[in-house]
DNA sequence: CACGTAATAGGACTCATGTGCTATACTTTA
DNA sequence: TAAAGTATAGCACATGAGTCCTATTACGTG
């Protein structure tokens, strides 16, 4: 039986390293690649046609997520395994519906890793503790979307699609910026960021934007690493 | 020669594991333990005694900087090199006036961290890119200081040593509370945290709550994990 | 003892935040 | 074409947040 062929992607060596080795070690599987960033990742998936991607979603340039979709747009071969630092259902529900095969923390165990990767090998889609065919894993997303249209309006529902104006006001707001200056920045009312700010909160089911700030950092919809709050340092 | 006995500690399997394999396989390394938390660390490093501990600043149960306190403390011999996940001028200057022999980023290169260790071994201390001896890295310290003192009421200090009720009070913001609800969890008055919260904001050198949540996790003061805005999650 | 500092708290004030409502214009979808 | 969703923005209102004072208590240092 052919070797499974895997591409291991993220921004930080050692953690990279450390997937890499446990993986290198397993009978049966050979790591053909890895990159540490976004576009690097997509081409490298292009160029080595692995059996399976196993990637960040936190990564610079270009985001699990993004890369996942593109995959699926590009009608590529290899299967993608989401690797994230904070476990969240409905990136979860985002990464199974953009075609990844997998999502699952970070803070797995190595064993665990290696027993998902072989069932993606098999054609199956793991997401958390959860093991699907594909006929599952349509049935589990249709419940989920099931539960999300039952309670759309309810606070703290569990699919929230913010728009992209509320996006990028959100990403203003977790840098710190107040009202006033988010609407200078976009050239629009102070009224009208009020107006995206209540309905972000609404959507996130919280209660004011330092809430929604943690909120979203929390669940990777935005990330500390390019929120400079630039402060004189010495 | 002797070997040099480590002790990895980090919460996460796979990149203990990265850490672990990389360090494992150089010439004159013995990895002599692994831990997950703080507490566990404290107690191997007083079991097994290794010359170097490396340690993630962000573990659950006692943090690295507790951890490094309580080493230099207990007058034990073993070496602290703290991975941080967000490089700080703040953080290295806490780590190294808490006795760290170490402090560098996560995203390291594992040759690099072969490298400091080494560095480290020799009775150096490394702090970001620099090499000092004991003396260099006191001479550090104190230009830091220095600056610091310098500016020390000015916006943006280099040093803000935060009291034991501010941090109770920051723990709080990050968590999401209003001013009314710390006050009635801390047993105080609503101005009192008004206080509390002006003079954090003045010591981080931000200018509204939002912004001290950004600061103090992108600098470790508090971390995401223990933070749990909760949401009604299906 | 005097001094500085941290924690406490009150008053008064300004401005930011968040909500509810209404309304227009545009785009997409049914 | 009608309905729905989004972006825009205004007005009014209540509350929260943050600042600047002053003041008391307590604790540790020189």
């Amino acid at each position: 039986m052919k070797d499974i062929t895997l591409l291991i992607v993220d921004d930080h060596p050692l953690f990279r390293q450390g997937v890499a080795d446990a993986l290198a070690l397993e009978q049966g599987f050979r790591v053909v690649g890895q990159a540490a960033d976004g576009k690097h990742a997509l081409e490298l998936i292009r160029d080595l046609d692995p059996d399976i991607a196993v990637l960040d979603v936190n990564l610079p340039e270009m985001n699990g997520q993004q890369i996942t979709h593109q995959v699926t747009q590009d009608k590529l071969r290899t299967r993608i395994l989401l690797l994230t630092g904070y476990d969240d259902i409905e990136q979860a529900i985002h990464a199974a519906h953009a075609g990844a095969a997998a999502y699952c923390s970070k803070d797995i165990q190595p064993q665990n890793l290696i027993g998902i990767i072989r069932e993606v090998a098999n054609g199956k889609f793991v997401i958390g503790e959860n093991v699907f065919t594909r006929r599952e894993l349509d049935n589990w997303l249709e419940r989920q979307l099931e539960g999300a249209r039952r309670s759309y309006s309810e606070p703290g529902s569990p699919f929230h699609p913010l728009s992209d104006r509320e996006m990028e006001v959100l990403s203003c707001v977790v840098r710190g910026m107040s009202n006033k200056e988010i609407a200078s920045l976009l050239g629009i009312s102070h009224q009208t960021v009020k107006n995206h700010v209540t309905s972000i909160l609404r959507k996130f089911g919280v209660e004011d934007r330092t809430q929604a700030v943690v909120y979203a950092l929390k669940r990777g919809w935005v990330n500390l690493q390019d929120t400079d709050i630039d402060k004189p340092q010495e």
